[in-house]
DNA sequence: GTCTATAAAACGATAGAC
DNA sequence: GTCTATCGTTTTATAGAC
Protein backbone atom coordinates (compact mmCIF):
# COMPACT_ATOMS: atom_id res chain seq x y z
CA UNK A 1 0.00 0.00 0.00
CA UNK A 2 1.45 2.96 -0.65
CA UNK A 3 1.46 4.91 2.49
CA UNK A 4 3.87 7.43 3.04
CA UNK A 5 5.98 6.95 6.01
CA UNK A 6 6.80 10.44 6.13
CA UNK A 7 5.53 13.28 5.25
CA UNK A 8 7.33 16.06 3.11
CA UNK A 9 7.50 18.44 5.42
CA UNK A 10 9.41 15.93 8.03
CA UNK A 11 12.06 14.88 4.76
CA UNK A 12 13.21 18.71 4.87
CA UNK A 13 13.26 18.91 8.42
CA UNK A 14 15.62 16.44 8.42
CA UNK A 15 17.44 17.28 5.63
CA UNK A 16 17.85 20.60 7.63
CA UNK A 17 19.27 19.21 10.61
CA UNK A 18 21.85 17.34 8.29
CA UNK A 19 22.62 19.82 5.98
CA UNK A 20 23.10 22.04 9.00
CA UNK A 21 25.62 19.99 10.53
CA UNK A 22 27.64 18.24 7.90
CA UNK A 23 27.29 21.00 5.08
CA UNK A 24 26.03 20.23 1.80
CA UNK A 25 28.75 18.37 -0.48
CA UNK A 26 29.72 16.04 2.81
CA UNK A 27 26.15 15.32 3.28
CA UNK A 28 24.61 12.16 1.08
CA UNK A 29 21.14 11.30 -0.58
CA UNK A 30 22.04 8.24 1.99
CA UNK A 31 22.42 10.04 4.95
CA UNK A 32 18.98 11.67 4.45
CA UNK A 33 17.08 9.02 3.18
CA UNK A 34 18.31 7.10 6.37
CA UNK A 35 17.71 10.01 9.04
CA UNK A 36 14.40 9.47 6.74
CA UNK A 37 14.23 5.49 7.31
CA UNK A 38 13.89 5.18 4.20
CA UNK A 39 15.51 3.58 0.92
CA UNK A 40 17.10 6.35 -1.40
CA UNK A 41 15.30 5.07 -3.84
CA UNK A 42 12.44 6.14 -2.18
CA UNK A 43 13.82 9.67 -1.91
CA UNK A 44 13.25 10.48 -4.97
CA UNK A 45 9.44 10.36 -5.05
CA UNK A 46 10.01 13.66 -2.97
CA UNK A 47 12.31 15.70 -4.61
CA UNK A 48 13.96 15.49 -8.04
CA UNK A 49 17.19 16.22 -7.23
CA UNK A 50 19.41 16.90 -4.13
CA UNK A 51 19.33 20.75 -5.50
CA UNK A 52 15.84 20.78 -5.12
CA UNK A 53 15.87 19.73 -1.90
CA UNK A 54 17.99 21.73 -0.22
CA UNK A 55 16.33 24.76 -2.00
CA UNK A 56 13.19 23.62 -0.20
CA UNK A 57 15.54 23.69 3.06
CA UNK A 58 16.21 27.45 1.94
CA UNK A 59 12.70 27.99 2.23
CA UNK A 60 11.59 26.30 4.92
CA UNK A 61 14.21 28.60 7.14
CA UNK A 62 13.51 31.27 5.13
CA UNK A 63 9.34 31.18 6.02
CA UNK A 64 10.10 30.19 9.43
CA UNK A 65 12.09 33.70 10.03
CA UNK A 66 9.46 35.60 7.92
CA UNK A 67 6.63 34.17 10.29
CA UNK A 68 8.07 33.88 13.94
CA UNK A 69 11.29 36.51 13.88
CA UNK A 70 11.14 39.21 11.30
CA UNK A 71 7.35 40.51 12.35
CA UNK A 72 9.09 41.14 15.84
CA UNK A 73 10.39 44.80 14.20
CA UNK A 74 7.02 45.91 13.75
CA UNK A 75 5.56 44.72 17.49
CA UNK A 76 3.81 48.05 18.31
CA UNK A 77 3.70 46.38 21.68
CA UNK A 78 7.57 46.33 22.34
CA UNK A 79 9.75 49.67 22.78
CA UNK A 80 12.35 49.44 19.63
CA UNK A 81 15.14 48.46 21.77
CA UNK A 82 12.85 45.43 22.95
CA UNK A 83 12.67 44.12 19.48
CA UNK A 84 15.94 44.20 18.70
CA UNK A 85 16.70 42.24 21.89
CA UNK A 86 13.80 39.98 21.07
CA UNK A 87 14.37 39.77 17.65
CA UNK A 88 18.78 38.60 18.33
CA UNK A 89 18.13 36.78 21.00
CA UNK A 90 15.39 34.80 19.00
CA UNK A 91 17.35 34.25 16.07
CA UNK A 92 20.16 32.33 17.87
CA UNK A 93 17.43 30.46 20.62
CA UNK A 94 16.27 28.93 17.40
CA UNK A 95 19.77 28.61 15.32
CA UNK A 96 21.09 26.83 18.61
CA UNK A 97 18.14 24.63 19.04
CA UNK A 98 20.25 22.48 16.28
CA UNK A 99 23.70 21.17 15.92
CA UNK A 100 25.33 23.26 12.81
CA UNK A 101 25.07 26.79 13.41
CA UNK A 102 23.30 29.26 10.36
CA UNK A 103 22.28 26.74 7.41
CA UNK A 104 22.34 30.55 5.60
CA UNK A 105 25.94 31.12 6.56
CA UNK A 106 27.01 27.81 5.94
CA UNK A 107 25.79 27.54 2.48
CA UNK A 108 27.19 30.82 1.69
CA UNK A 109 30.86 29.86 2.45
CA UNK A 110 30.16 26.65 0.96
CA UNK A 111 28.45 27.13 -2.67
CA UNK A 112 28.37 30.93 -3.25
CA UNK A 113 31.23 30.62 -5.47
CA UNK A 114 30.79 27.39 -6.58
CA UNK A 115 26.90 27.27 -8.05
CA UNK A 116 24.54 30.41 -8.50
CA UNK A 117 21.62 27.34 -7.43
CA UNK A 118 21.27 28.95 -4.07
CA UNK A 119 22.34 32.27 -4.24
CA UNK A 120 19.39 34.35 -5.12
CA UNK A 121 17.27 32.75 -1.97
CA UNK A 122 20.33 33.32 0.10
CA UNK A 123 20.57 37.11 -0.49
CA UNK A 124 16.69 37.66 -0.37
CA UNK A 125 16.90 36.24 3.22
CA UNK A 126 19.72 38.02 4.09
CA UNK A 127 18.48 41.47 2.50
CA UNK A 128 15.04 41.07 4.04
CA UNK A 129 17.15 40.62 7.61
CA UNK A 130 19.11 43.66 7.35
CA UNK A 131 15.78 45.39 6.53
CA UNK A 132 13.99 44.47 9.48
CA UNK A 133 16.85 45.35 11.64
CA UNK A 134 17.40 48.59 9.99
CA UNK A 135 13.96 49.22 10.40
CA UNK A 136 14.40 49.33 14.00
CA UNK A 137 17.79 50.98 14.38
CA UNK A 138 16.36 53.71 12.40
CA UNK A 139 14.10 54.62 15.40
CA UNK A 140 17.29 56.35 16.78
CA UNK A 141 19.63 56.55 13.93
CA UNK A 142 19.55 58.24 10.42
CA UNK A 143 18.68 55.80 7.38
CA UNK A 144 22.68 55.20 6.55
CA UNK A 145 23.65 54.83 10.40
CA UNK A 146 20.97 52.35 10.78
CA UNK A 147 22.08 50.61 7.25
CA UNK A 148 25.16 49.72 8.92
CA UNK A 149 24.45 48.82 12.52
CA UNK A 150 22.05 46.33 10.53
CA UNK A 151 24.93 45.59 8.79
CA UNK A 152 27.71 44.80 12.35
CA UNK A 153 24.78 43.09 13.68
CA UNK A 154 24.66 40.53 11.06
CA UNK A 155 27.95 40.43 10.33
CA UNK A 156 28.75 39.83 13.81
CA UNK A 157 26.38 36.93 14.21
CA UNK A 158 27.83 35.15 11.44
CA UNK A 159 30.89 35.26 12.36
CA UNK A 160 30.15 34.36 15.84
CA UNK A 161 29.52 31.14 14.72
CA UNK A 162 32.99 30.34 13.25
CA UNK A 163 34.31 30.82 17.12
CA UNK A 164 31.84 29.17 18.65
CA UNK A 165 31.87 25.83 16.53
CA UNK A 166 35.71 25.93 16.54
CA UNK A 167 35.72 26.70 20.61
CA UNK A 168 32.38 25.10 21.38
CA UNK A 169 31.80 28.41 23.13
CA UNK A 170 28.17 29.72 22.82
CA UNK A 171 29.14 32.84 24.82
CA UNK A 172 30.49 34.41 21.46
CA UNK A 173 26.76 34.48 20.68
CA UNK A 174 26.00 36.01 23.73
CA UNK A 175 28.59 38.95 23.28
CA UNK A 176 27.15 39.47 19.58
CA UNK A 177 23.66 40.35 21.24
CA UNK A 178 24.75 42.34 24.06
CA UNK A 179 26.79 44.58 21.97
CA UNK A 180 23.66 44.74 19.40
CA UNK A 181 21.77 46.09 21.38
CA UNK A 182 23.75 48.48 23.67
CA UNK A 183 24.52 50.21 20.00
CA UNK A 184 20.76 50.98 19.88
CA UNK A 185 21.60 52.70 23.35
CA UNK A 186 24.19 54.14 22.42
CA UNK A 187 26.11 54.77 19.04
CA UNK A 188 29.23 56.80 18.11
CA UNK A 189 30.44 55.80 14.33
CA UNK B 1 60.71 11.78 -16.89
CA UNK B 2 62.21 12.37 -13.37
CA UNK B 3 62.04 16.01 -13.51
CA UNK B 4 59.42 17.57 -11.49
CA UNK B 5 56.68 19.67 -13.13
CA UNK B 6 55.60 21.40 -10.31
CA UNK B 7 57.72 21.77 -7.04
CA UNK B 8 55.80 20.69 -3.69
CA UNK B 9 55.78 24.60 -2.42
CA UNK B 10 53.44 24.69 -5.69
CA UNK B 11 51.29 21.61 -5.17
CA UNK B 12 50.29 23.69 -1.62
CA UNK B 13 49.98 26.97 -3.41
CA UNK B 14 47.45 25.51 -6.05
CA UNK B 15 45.50 23.83 -3.85
CA UNK B 16 45.39 26.73 -1.24
CA UNK B 17 43.62 28.73 -4.67
CA UNK B 18 41.37 25.44 -5.19
CA UNK B 19 39.99 25.37 -1.58
CA UNK B 20 39.47 29.05 -0.96
CA UNK B 21 37.52 28.83 -3.92
CA UNK B 22 35.39 25.54 -3.91
CA UNK B 23 35.73 24.08 -0.51
CA UNK B 24 37.48 20.82 1.13
CA UNK B 25 34.82 18.51 -0.25
CA UNK B 26 33.88 19.82 -3.25
CA UNK B 27 37.19 19.92 -4.31
CA UNK B 28 38.39 16.48 -6.04
CA UNK B 29 42.09 15.28 -6.07
CA UNK B 30 41.93 15.35 -10.23
CA UNK B 31 41.31 19.16 -10.06
CA UNK B 32 43.92 19.90 -7.52
CA UNK B 33 46.00 17.86 -9.78
CA UNK B 34 44.70 19.15 -12.97
CA UNK B 35 45.41 22.86 -11.46
CA UNK B 36 49.31 22.01 -11.34
CA UNK B 37 49.32 20.31 -14.64
CA UNK B 38 49.33 16.39 -13.47
CA UNK B 39 47.41 13.47 -13.19
CA UNK B 40 45.46 12.79 -9.83
CA UNK B 41 47.57 9.35 -9.46
CA UNK B 42 50.85 11.24 -9.64
CA UNK B 43 49.84 13.49 -7.40
CA UNK B 44 50.29 11.50 -4.47
CA UNK B 45 54.20 10.93 -5.25
CA UNK B 46 54.06 14.49 -3.05
CA UNK B 47 51.55 14.10 -0.31
CA UNK B 48 50.29 10.51 1.16
CA UNK B 49 46.51 12.35 1.35
CA UNK B 50 43.87 14.45 0.22
CA UNK B 51 43.91 15.26 4.22
CA UNK B 52 47.28 15.45 4.55
CA UNK B 53 47.56 17.95 1.77
CA UNK B 54 44.76 20.44 3.32
CA UNK B 55 46.91 20.14 6.61
CA UNK B 56 49.75 21.28 4.63
CA UNK B 57 47.94 24.11 3.11
CA UNK B 58 46.50 25.67 6.76
CA UNK B 59 50.04 25.25 7.83
CA UNK B 60 50.86 27.55 4.90
CA UNK B 61 48.47 29.72 5.73
CA UNK B 62 49.74 29.68 9.37
CA UNK B 63 53.13 30.24 8.70
CA UNK B 64 52.35 32.91 6.22
CA UNK B 65 50.55 34.83 8.94
CA UNK B 66 52.93 34.31 11.46
CA UNK B 67 55.83 36.05 9.52
CA UNK B 68 53.60 38.65 7.74
CA UNK B 69 50.79 39.88 9.93
CA UNK B 70 51.12 39.03 13.41
CA UNK B 71 55.03 40.67 13.82
CA UNK B 72 53.30 43.96 12.97
CA UNK B 73 51.50 43.72 16.43
CA UNK B 74 54.71 43.96 17.87
CA UNK B 75 56.67 46.71 15.51
CA UNK B 76 57.52 49.13 18.08
CA UNK B 77 58.40 51.71 15.33
CA UNK B 78 54.19 51.87 15.27
CA UNK B 79 51.93 53.24 17.01
CA UNK B 80 49.59 50.72 18.99
CA UNK B 81 47.05 52.07 16.63
CA UNK B 82 49.48 51.96 13.55
CA UNK B 83 50.00 48.36 14.31
CA UNK B 84 46.28 47.58 14.68
CA UNK B 85 45.15 49.33 11.16
CA UNK B 86 48.03 47.89 9.50
CA UNK B 87 47.61 44.18 10.98
CA UNK B 88 43.82 43.95 9.67
CA UNK B 89 44.34 45.91 6.42
CA UNK B 90 47.65 43.65 5.54
CA UNK B 91 44.66 40.55 6.53
CA UNK B 92 42.13 41.64 4.35
CA UNK B 93 44.67 42.44 1.68
CA UNK B 94 46.40 39.16 1.20
CA UNK B 95 42.69 37.32 1.63
CA UNK B 96 41.23 39.19 -0.75
CA UNK B 97 43.70 39.26 -3.05
CA UNK B 98 42.82 35.54 -4.57
CA UNK B 99 39.00 34.35 -4.86
CA UNK B 100 37.72 32.59 -1.64
CA UNK B 101 37.71 34.35 0.90
CA UNK B 102 39.09 33.13 4.01
CA UNK B 103 40.46 29.60 3.97
CA UNK B 104 40.50 29.36 8.07
CA UNK B 105 36.88 30.48 8.69
CA UNK B 106 35.20 28.43 5.48
CA UNK B 107 37.33 25.56 7.25
CA UNK B 108 35.84 25.91 10.45
CA UNK B 109 32.36 26.01 8.98
CA UNK B 110 32.78 23.34 6.26
CA UNK B 111 34.39 20.79 9.07
CA UNK B 112 34.49 21.76 12.13
CA UNK B 113 31.64 19.33 13.30
CA UNK B 114 32.49 16.67 10.37
CA UNK B 115 35.88 15.79 11.37
CA UNK B 116 38.79 16.68 14.54
CA UNK B 117 41.17 16.63 11.50
CA UNK B 118 41.55 19.97 11.36
CA UNK B 119 40.36 21.35 14.58
CA UNK B 120 43.60 22.07 15.95
CA UNK B 121 45.24 24.01 13.54
CA UNK B 122 42.37 25.77 13.14
CA UNK B 123 42.18 26.41 16.65
CA UNK B 124 45.78 27.50 17.18
CA UNK B 125 45.40 30.07 14.19
CA UNK B 126 42.77 31.96 15.65
CA UNK B 127 44.02 32.13 19.48
CA UNK B 128 47.52 33.30 17.88
CA UNK B 129 45.27 35.94 15.73
CA UNK B 130 43.06 36.24 18.90
CA UNK B 131 46.08 37.22 20.72
CA UNK B 132 48.30 39.45 18.96
CA UNK B 133 45.14 42.11 18.19
CA UNK B 134 44.43 41.63 22.16
CA UNK B 135 48.09 42.52 22.67
CA UNK B 136 47.57 45.93 20.66
CA UNK B 137 44.22 46.54 22.24
CA UNK B 138 45.65 46.34 25.64
CA UNK B 139 47.66 49.04 25.11
CA UNK B 140 44.58 51.20 25.91
CA UNK B 141 42.64 49.07 27.74
CA UNK B 142 42.45 46.02 30.67
CA UNK B 143 43.52 42.82 29.76
CA UNK B 144 39.77 42.21 29.98
CA UNK B 145 38.43 44.68 27.94
CA UNK B 146 40.91 44.43 25.11
CA UNK B 147 40.47 40.51 24.62
CA UNK B 148 36.80 41.00 23.81
CA UNK B 149 37.79 44.08 21.96
CA UNK B 150 40.04 41.52 19.87
CA UNK B 151 37.42 38.65 19.52
CA UNK B 152 34.83 41.46 18.28
CA UNK B 153 37.65 42.06 15.16
CA UNK B 154 37.97 38.57 14.05
CA UNK B 155 33.74 37.89 14.55
CA UNK B 156 33.16 40.77 12.62
CA UNK B 157 35.89 39.80 10.23
CA UNK B 158 34.90 36.51 9.34
CA UNK B 159 31.26 37.42 9.30
CA UNK B 160 32.09 39.98 6.57
CA UNK B 161 33.24 37.50 4.27
CA UNK B 162 29.48 35.77 4.34
CA UNK B 163 28.43 38.91 3.00
CA UNK B 164 30.94 39.50 0.83
CA UNK B 165 30.74 36.37 -0.93
CA UNK B 166 26.55 36.62 -1.19
CA UNK B 167 27.04 40.05 -2.74
CA UNK B 168 30.26 40.54 -4.01
CA UNK B 169 30.71 44.07 -2.18
CA UNK B 170 33.77 43.96 -0.55
CA UNK B 171 32.97 47.35 1.18
CA UNK B 172 31.56 44.93 4.36
CA UNK B 173 35.33 44.17 4.99
CA UNK B 174 36.48 48.13 4.82
CA UNK B 175 33.71 48.62 7.31
CA UNK B 176 35.10 46.02 9.94
CA UNK B 177 38.51 47.84 9.44
CA UNK B 178 37.57 50.69 10.20
CA UNK B 179 35.18 49.66 12.73
CA UNK B 180 38.17 47.79 14.72
CA UNK B 181 40.25 50.83 14.79
CA UNK B 182 37.81 53.45 15.88
CA UNK B 183 37.19 50.87 18.56
CA UNK B 184 40.70 51.59 19.86
CA UNK B 185 40.37 55.63 19.41
CA UNK B 186 37.27 55.14 21.67
CA UNK B 187 35.66 52.13 23.35
CA UNK B 188 32.44 52.13 25.65
CA UNK B 189 30.99 49.15 26.27
C1' DG C 1 71.47 -0.32 -14.11
C1' DT C 2 69.26 2.61 -10.72
C1' DC C 3 66.49 6.38 -9.31
C1' DT C 4 62.35 8.80 -9.58
C1' DA C 5 58.56 11.73 -11.30
C1' DT C 6 55.29 10.99 -14.21
C1' DA C 7 51.36 8.56 -16.91
C1' DA C 8 48.19 4.95 -17.14
C1' DA C 9 45.21 1.74 -15.40
C1' DA C 10 42.46 -0.12 -11.99
C1' DC C 11 41.01 -0.66 -7.21
C1' DG C 12 36.83 -0.64 -3.93
C1' DA C 13 33.65 2.55 -2.26
C1' DT C 14 30.27 5.75 -2.79
C1' DA C 15 28.11 9.60 -5.20
C1' DG C 16 23.49 11.27 -7.32
C1' DA C 17 19.79 9.67 -10.06
C1' DC C 18 16.19 6.38 -11.70
C1' DG D 1 17.97 -2.44 -6.18
C1' DT D 2 20.50 -0.72 -10.26
C1' DC D 3 22.67 2.33 -12.96
C1' DT D 4 26.75 5.16 -14.36
C1' DA D 5 30.08 8.35 -12.89
C1' DT D 6 33.36 9.77 -9.95
C1' DC D 7 35.53 9.71 -5.53
C1' DG D 8 40.21 8.91 -2.97
C1' DT D 9 43.67 5.74 -3.34
C1' DT D 10 46.89 2.14 -5.04
C1' DT D 11 49.51 -0.25 -8.36
C1' DT D 12 52.07 -0.87 -12.56
C1' DA D 13 54.57 0.74 -16.35
C1' DT D 14 57.38 4.10 -18.67
C1' DA D 15 60.57 7.55 -19.56
C1' DG D 16 64.45 10.48 -18.58
C1' DA D 17 68.39 11.88 -15.43
C1' DC D 18 72.25 10.11 -12.88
Amino acid sequence: MPIQKVTKEEVVRQALLLFKKQGYHRTSMADLAAACGLLKGSFYHYFPSKDALMSEVLKLVHSYFKEKVFPIAYDESLSPRQRLEKMISKKIKIVASTEGGCLMGNMAIETALVTDEFLPQMRVFFEEYLQVLSHVYAYKYTPEEAQKLAEQAVVEYEGAWIMVKLTGKSRYLEDVLQRAVYRFDTHNL
